[in-house]
DNA sequence: GCAAGCTTTGCACACGCTTGCAAACAAGCG
DNA sequence: CGCTTGTTTGCAAGCGTGTGCAAAGCTTGC
């Protein structure tokens, strides 16, 4: 096989029997070109197989179409949506996504931005960690687009998109109280992002308020395993708390399945659980959990459209977002 | 903010005091530079926040660094694991992904596959889809290399990683009858892919060859309603299987709670079930599925190995691999 | 028929980088 | 010291594209 080159804009027009430029107007939406050279450089770019060349565009131009996914754990469910998501309206924006996988270690984050930067993308959207300052203006100085979802840093220049993580809280103790609960309780991980602290400190702060008794655990990284974990801490002890709010699906599923299959604990009648995120397992038979729906559909679009905004326009002062996580019911909270 | 460009290697030069030569050859490896200049070369970048222009690197080089990701449903479980460690390892060979979703429309992977092109990838692995012949060429051609990920086909070129959809089959069936199951069933999906159609004549050959029952149905996407839907059509049957193999473990998760949830069903006592993917939620307590497991870390390896030969040199003749998944025994399937 | 206005087209330069080539330089050897 | 060999370094020619500028072509109105 002979790895002879790609077609370039010149062979196109040779065969088309017109200008360089010619081929690369007509490939340019927007430019001078009459119909029938128009139709003369499709029909010999058809011919021979003749694509354009988005890097060489992206060094004429200052936009290279390019936008950084930077994220960790991809394979957990809520991730992925988001992914999905905004993978998929991107493309329907016109650009395309690089997807660079973060791991939790320290300076992880940088390395994607720098990358980002290597390749000169239009604009980074961070789904995880929190990259440092310095390189964050780096990016801004040199016309680079930043999103931060759900990360809560308050440097100016990025879009922020948060939750109303504290009004979560505070709302699933209502609920519960609602049901009859008495003995309150939290599941975290250890992770200690904004979020999850967030969700922590309103619910704390609404039980407290309502002289509902409440207590904390926190382990590891908010998965499966760690729900079990969770779990065994809580339901080892003399005294059981009869609602537990978990700071993630994830969590919620593991500390549901640990409670019925290890401790025989019947949901909800002797216990409600409440998780967060409203991943698809959270609708599955075997769980039915209550959950707060995050809005990634409405995440994706708002970061897409504030990407797509005129360039050379203003900057329009839009800076941060607050959307607000619905409450679905289902069957992990009795009625009241 | 002023839009001022990005640092250029020539400004590094002047700063450096060398030509521009110098620091490019600083930042390729293995070309000859002294040490003298490349540490006024990377003091200067350093100083400068130059970061290289993949873009124009891309252009002069043969390979831009970049593989496209092109799948579909990229929430999926199995999937998003598939997607973890792809990424994850074309990392550490310093490759960088580019995800492109497709949908199941006619002419998605040929767009998906267009626009690798224009990117001038070095390499697109497809996950989903079938993409057109003329354009597989097209790839090849110019040589970007294609990875094919359970996709049968039978084009030479590309490389394409496959399993034993079909021996898989036949050896869950030995499991069944080995726990005295009389009555079998598969559930699939009606999307008639190689890999599901071929698990299924695998199982329901075996099955005729050992005189067992043996019935099929096919319905919808690959996912957990389906698998719902599934159970409720065997199930409402006046005879029921007592053992079903599901072509995925989304299918048997959901047949699996519908079984349980809907028709008072016990597993594995009245009834053993099996899947194919062993994705995470597999393992869950609520399921406990006993399944084949894809081996994605050992796909990932293979594919981005085999991405990694020498290019100048010889085309290792490697066109098609083989791999097999093994069974992990869980508690849906009653011991014998 | 001519001037004015608009559209189309080609030229040529720029984008930021790599790399072959040859000059410059350093070192080893008789 | 002269010759040879090996290492650095700068020059300049590209890579494939977009786009300003001016020339050319076409249309319109008088």
């Amino acid at each position: 096989m002979p790895p002879k080159d790609f077609i370039s804009a010149l062979e196109v027009a040779q065969r088309a029997g017109v200008s360089r430029s010619a081929v690369s107007r007509t490939f340019t939406p927007g430019a001078s070109v009459s119909a029938e050279t128009r139709k003369k450089v499709t029909d010999a770019a058809e011919a021979l197989g003749y694509h354009v060349n988005e890097l060489a565009r992206g060094l004429m131009r200052s936009h290279s179409g390019i936008v950084c996914l930077i994220v960790s754990d991809v394979a957990t469910p809520y991730r992925s949506a988001l992914l999905r998501e905004l993978t998929g309206k991107l493309q329907n924006a016109g650009k395309v996504a690089m997807l660079i996988n973060t791991d939790r270690s320290d300076g992880s984050v940088d390395r994607a931005l720098s990358q980002a930067i290597r390749y000169r993308a239009d604009a980074s959207i961070i789904l995880s960690g929190l990259p440092d300052a310095s390189i964050v203006r780096l990016c801004l100085r040199n016309g680079q687009r930043l999103v931060l979802i759900n990360r809560d840093d308050d440097e100016p220049g990025p879009l922020k998109i948060n939750l109303d993580d504290f009004e979560a809280g505070e709302r699933i103790v209502t609920a519960f109280a609602r049901a009859g609960c008495k003995s309150l309780a939290f599941a975290n991980s250890d992770a200690g992002t904004p979020s999850l602290m967030g969700r922590e400190r309103g619910f704390v702060a609404a039980a407290t308020r309502c002289g509902l008794e409440v207590s904390v655990e926190r382990y590891g990284w908010t998965g499966y395993e760690a729900g079990r974990v969770l779990a065994q801490r809580f339901l080892t002890r003399s005294r059981r708390p009869d609602a537990v709010f978990c700071a993630t699906d994830l969590l919620a599923c593991g500390f549901m399945d640990a409670a019925r299959h290890q401790f025989g604990i019947s949901v909800p009648d002797q216990m409600c659980i409440a998780g967060f995120d409203d991943i698809e397992q959270a609708s599955w038979l075997s769980y039915g959990l209550t959950t707060f729906a995050q809005p990634v559909a409405e995440i994706a679009a708002k970061t897409v459209g504030w990407l797509s905004v005129d360039d050379n326009g203003n900057d329009n002062g839009l800076q941060s977002v607050r959307l607000t996580a619905e409450l679905v019911w289902r069957t992990s909270i009795r009625a009241a």
